[in-house]
DNA sequence: AAAGTAGGCAACCGCATGTTC
DNA sequence: CGAACATGCGGTTGCCTACTT
């Protein structure tokens, strides 16, 4: 690649760094990241761990700011980062962690095992903020949360249940995959992430008190009982059972792949009565501020 | 088949906060 | 206590690829 030969300033104009580092700045450069680099910052943190980011960029020989490196090493080279589609039960408590925190993508990112802010917030820009745009609302709008809340949250619901169901049905087609779908989360996938330490899917306020713990052992029920709706004792989902729930049923890209305008549209009409969209429709809104999980747990879906 | 367009994602930037001296 | 530096975070940009015309 032409940039990779490429050596700048990061603003592409002068720099201010101490003149200790003003040589190496001269040099800096920035774009992709070559293997030869990857190879690099991996093997200095491997013999040396993390920190010191502008120290170590100078000791490794890397002609990088120190920013670069932190970001580089935290959104691809650290163990444990996944990546690929996320998971219809990330997908939901993206949503939910959203609703209760808004932009606060590291936070949400934290209870994402593995998942990096930079990729919640991707995921929220190119796919949620699609879909805002598709009813032709803003994401912050009564609007889209009550799309959100009866129409996302219990498509999601649904697919984990099928998916779930359809692995309990033919078990041999799932359990050779990576990540079982009944997997026991005794042994976290990804150890040296930084996962929370609790549950958290139901966490009923945005701070660190909102994280609670469910049933002693939630994964002895079947997987698909525990997203039965409309059970007020639904146990506590672990941020390592949301990834390890059901990836190998269901990963990459959007699971909601009908158009929103076409699903309103069926839903308005199978649902003329308001029986199953209460409250909602293309033309009005709620007036709902905030919706939760927890609200999908306590109703009946359509 | 080529050109144009849109979506997805990695990386950068600026600001805020925390830490050290 | 304040300045300098390091780190973390959220917003934005730009490149690459897939899709459409």
């Amino acid at each position: 690649m032409e940039m990779d030969a490429q050596w700048m300033s990061p603003s592409g104009g002068s720099i201010s760094l101490p003149s200790s580092a003003a040589a190496a700045a001269a040099e800096l450069r920035r774009g992709p990241w070559t293997a030869e680099e990857d190879a690099l910052l991996a093997g200095y943190v491997a013999a040396h761990g993390e920190g010191r980011w502008n120290e170590l960029t100078l000791a490794a020989g890397l002609r990088r700011t120190g920013k670069s490196c932190r970001l580089r090493w935290l959104n691809y080279l650290r163990p444990g980062v996944r990546r690929g589609g996320f998971t219809p039960r990330e997908q939901l408590l993206i949503l939910d962690l959203h609703s209760r925190w808004g932009n606060r993508w590291s936070k949400i990112a934290a209870h994402l095992p593995g998942r990096t802010d930079n990729e919640v917030k991707n995921y929220w820009r190119t796919r949620v903020q699609k879909h805002a745009k598709q009813l032709g609302c803003d994401v912050g709008s009564g609007r889209f949360h009550d799309a959100m809340r009866n129409l996302w949250m219990p498509r999601l619901l649904e697919r984990i249940h099928a998916d779930e169901s359809a692995a309990a049905g033919d078990a041999s087609h799932y359990f050779h995959a990576a990540s079982p779908a009944h997997a026991p989360p005794s042994q976290p996938a990804y150890p040296n992430a930084a996962a929370p330490t609790s549950s958290c899917a139901r966490a009923t306020s945005p701070d660190a008190a909102s994280c609670v713990t469910g049933s002693p052992s939630p994964w002895e029920a079947s997987p698909a009982a525990q997203f039965q709706t409309s059970s007020p004792s639904m146990p506590a989902w672990s941020t390592e059972q949301c990834q390890n729930g059901c990836s190998s049923a269901t990963s990459g890209g959007d699971m909601f792949d009908e158009s929103w305008s076409e699903l309103l549209a069926r839903a308005n009409h199978d649902d003329a009565d308001s029986a199953g969209l209460p409250g909602f429709g293309l033309l009005g809104e709620t007036g709902d501020s905030l919706w939760s999980l927890d609200d999908i747990w306590q109703q009946p879906l359509c």
